[in-house]
DNA sequence: CGAAAGGCTCTTTTT
DNA sequence: GAGCCTTTCG
């Protein structure tokens, strides 16, 4: 097969220059991991390269697993030997080989952000503060800028100009050490500690930087300061480094990504060819249209020109619904209509929203229409509290100096270990200077002077000991489903979780959990344990998206980044939704938006849809909204809505959904007035405690008997009079 | 010690 | 509306 003959002039020219830096800005849906996929290709089959000498870094485990397949379609053979993976991924494994030129233990674990934030809380503790007074999630976002700017605590503590840096300084320098003291990593360090490793040994870095002739890059827009370092580092010595990204679609600066990677890389590689990938493969006509139309309204960006030989197609929806409820049924109804038809399957739609919190209402009216839907997340599998008890005793087997873990499981199921006791445990640890579990050995050989617990607890401790110490002594033997099988039956998991709230549901997730051991089955014992660990920390919520099921599929915005559907809707186009609040005050936080706006639309292939809601319950309360700025952005010849509705200015489609009034017992709407009695099919018998005009309907408030007020707008809400 | 209940805050997006 | 923490009681 010929490698070139499928791309386009400007794809194949990007995939031929395997000479030196390469930039390669690609718009949407212009092919840019077909362009990755085909230069590895060319790579190893034109030129001969071995694919142990090619990096390709990717942004989602799945993307890699993705890149993996089409490369063995384009390769046939052995493309085993590639290093392919996320930052973190890859950098877990030179830290795992590597590490220990630094100081890293290579039994390390890797703590997630919950991890993260319990060990902030005791090392906010731990400098004399009171957690509720520092929230650890604005502390922990300074650590990871500071690790995204690779400052050690000492380095950060020299730059600190306000009280507030000065308190994170601080903490950051304890959080450091109890992290080292539990021989564990969080996310950021996985990739400074690679950066400061190259950096301390120059003939490990030589090693690499010799192995890696060619370096490749996907969504390098979203790439922060270490990653660049890193890639910098790695290409020091062929400088055949390829980028990939689109600055419009840099959607992560809150994890500090910098745009700037793109600037600095045609800086510091001045010889750097530029290739731009403008032909749009995905969208039709119009909806590249519209995507452009809102993203040309941002300041900081340089127009592009994309284009495509697709054919017009279809308008793009924008419909208003009164509440998020009926923005779900809304979706559900259309879904259900392109379905009918037959051309459409349920797979090729998508559901996007800006929150997490927005599934919730679409879940609802999926399940109640019994529409098959895949959730991308939701509560996250691997975050589970019954997952996270099973993976930390396991965490404990490879680790036990994992803190963390130790104090999460060291009481669950029930063994009657109070805080109490587990404050006193703690603190004569750090007294005596030694983890938990070293401690737990000392007092348990009564080497502490007096004993420091009463017989009952000593005895429970001595148990938990022993029984950390076999799974320890059998996890050299066992694989790693039978070493899950022991942990749950020496700690009577199973007993434990099904008398709690949910038990069975909880035991089914743990079984879920050990079908996903069995992949890991197979490995030797305790690479197995360490491969499985590892895995289950750095999985993206994306990469259990399964093309195969056919069912509609629920998905921030941010997780869409990548992916593409013929059918996408995007729900809350209201100003505090998308736009969210948050950016309100600041410019830049709002282009941002804008883009994440803009990666939606463009995710589509055939058509989209716009919707929000007029109310919606925000943090408990129900709130009126404003449509999105980001509609009125398009102009109404690309819109089409039943029905316009026209405000300041701005010709924002608005399509009655009038599915509700068809299926409601009467028609017809009755007249009300203050004090009328009716009858509402959920919410039972009332009393109209007023009734407003608004436009095209009434909003009435009603005091149901049990319930209290509730607003509800006439056309909609199935009132019945009653005589 | 632990279960249950009440009260508080805060919510964006994620490797 | 949820999750976390504290309080209270057995």
């Amino acid at each position: 097969m010929d490698i070139l003959a499928e791309l386009n002039p400007a794809q194949r020219e990007a995939v031929e220059a395997i000479n030196g830096p390469v930039l390669i800005l690609a718009g949407p849906g212009s092919g840019k991991t077909r362009v990755i996929a085909h230069r590895v290709a060319y790579l190893v089959k034109v030129c001969d390269v071995s694919p142990r000498r090619i990096m390709a870094v990717t942004f989602t485990n799945k993307a890699a697993r993705e890149m993996e397949e089409r490369l063995h379609r384009l390769v046939s053979g052995s493309v085993r030997d590639l290093t392919l993976g996320t930052f973190h991924a890859i950098c877990a494994r030179i830290l795992r080989r590597e590490g220990k030129a630094i100081g890293i233990d290579p039994k390390f674990v890797i703590y997630d952000e919950e991890d993260q934030i319990s060990l902030l809380k005791r090392s906010i503790q731990g400098v004399g503060l009171d957690p509720k007074q520092y929230a650890p999630r604005a502390i922990a976002s300074a650590i990871t800028a500071a690790k995204s700017r690779m400052l050690a605590p000492q380095d950060y503590l020299e730059r600190s100009h306000s009280y507030f840096e000065e308190v994170v300084g601080r903490v950051y320098e304890r959080y450091q050490q109890l992290l080292t003291d539990s021989s564990a990593l969080d996310f950021d360090d996985l990739l400074m500690k690679v950066v400061q490793l190259f950096r301390n040994c120059p003939e490990i870095l030589s090693r690499y930087q010799t192995r890696y002739l060619h370096l490749l890059v996907d969504e390098f827009q979203d790439t922060n300061l270490v990653q660049y370092e890193l890639i910098k580092q790695l290409g020091g010595r062929y400088r055949n480094i390829c980028v990939v990204g689109d600055p419009d679609q840099s959607i992560y600066s809150w994890r500090f990504a910098d745009l700037r990677n793109i600037l600095s890389f045609e800086k510091d590689y001045p010889e750097a060819k530029l290739v731009l990938l403008e032909q749009n493969y995905r969208s039709t006509k119009r909806i590249l249209e519209t995507a452009s139309c809102v993203i040309s309204a941002n300041q900081q960006r340089k127009p592009k020109e994309l284009w495509t030989n697709n054919e017009l197609g279809e308008l793009t929806t924008v419909v208003e619904t009164y509440t998020e409820q009926e923005e779900a049924q809304f979706v559900v109804h259309e879904v259900e209509c392109l379905t009918a038809q037959g051309e459409t399957k349920l797979g090729d739609c998508a559901v996007m929203y800006r929150t997490n919190a927005q599934s919730r209402a679409l879940e609802e009216a999926f399940v109640r229409y019994g529409i098959p839907y895949k959730l991308v997340a939701g509560t996250r599998f691997y975050e589970r509290r019954e997952v996270k008890d099973i993976i930390a005793y396991l965490r404990l087997t490879q680790n036990p100096y994992d803190s963390i873990s130790l104090l999460r499981i060291i009481n669950v199921p029930q063994r009657g270990i109070g805080q109490r006791s587990l404050s006193e445990l703690s603190s004569w640890a750090k007294s005596k200077g030694v983890p938990e579990y070293r401690a737990l050995q000392l007092i348990i050989e009564q080497k502490g002077n007096e004993p420091l617990f009463s017989s009952r607890i000593t005895k429970v401790l001595a148990g938990f000991l022993s029984l950390t110490e076999e799974f320890i002594a059998r996890s050299w033997e066992l694989n790693l489903v039978e070493l899950l099988d022991l942990v749950i039956e020496r700690t009577s998991y199973k007993e434990y979780i099904l008398g709690q709230p949910d038990g069975e549901e909880r035991w089914e997730n743990i079984l879920e959990l050990r079908t996903v051991a069995q992949q890991y089955r197979d490995l030797k014992p305790r690479e197995g344990l360490a491969a499985f660990l590892e895995g289950v920390t750095l999985v993206s919520d994306v990469d259990g998206l399964d093309e195969s099921v056919d069912a509609v599929t629920l998905i921030t915005l941010h997780q869409a980044k990548g992916l593409e559907f013929p059918i996408v809707f995007i729900v809350g186009m209201e100003e505090g939704v998308l736009p969210h609040f948050k950016s309100f005050d600041d410019p830049e936080q709002m282009e941002e938006e804008r883009r994440l706006c803009y990666v939606g639309i463009t995710r589509a292939k055939q058509r989209v849809y716009l919707i929000r809601a007029f109310r919606r319950s925000l943090m408990g309360s129900s709130t009126a909204s404003c449509p999105s700025r980001f509609l009125s952005d398009i102009p109404p010849r690309l819109i089409s809505g039943a029905g316009l509705w026209q405000g300041e200015g701005n010709q924002i489609a608005r399509a009655i959904y009038s599915w509700n009034k068809a299926s409601a017992p009467s028609v017809t709407t009755p007249e009300l007035k203050v004090g009328d009695h009716v009858h509402h099919p959920q919410f039972g018998n009332g009393v109209v405690v007023s009734c407003q005009p608004v436009t095209d309907d009434k909003e009435v408030v009603v005091a149901f008997s049990g319930l209290g007020v509730k607003k509800l707008l006439l056309s909609f809400a199935r009132l019945e009079k009653v005589e």
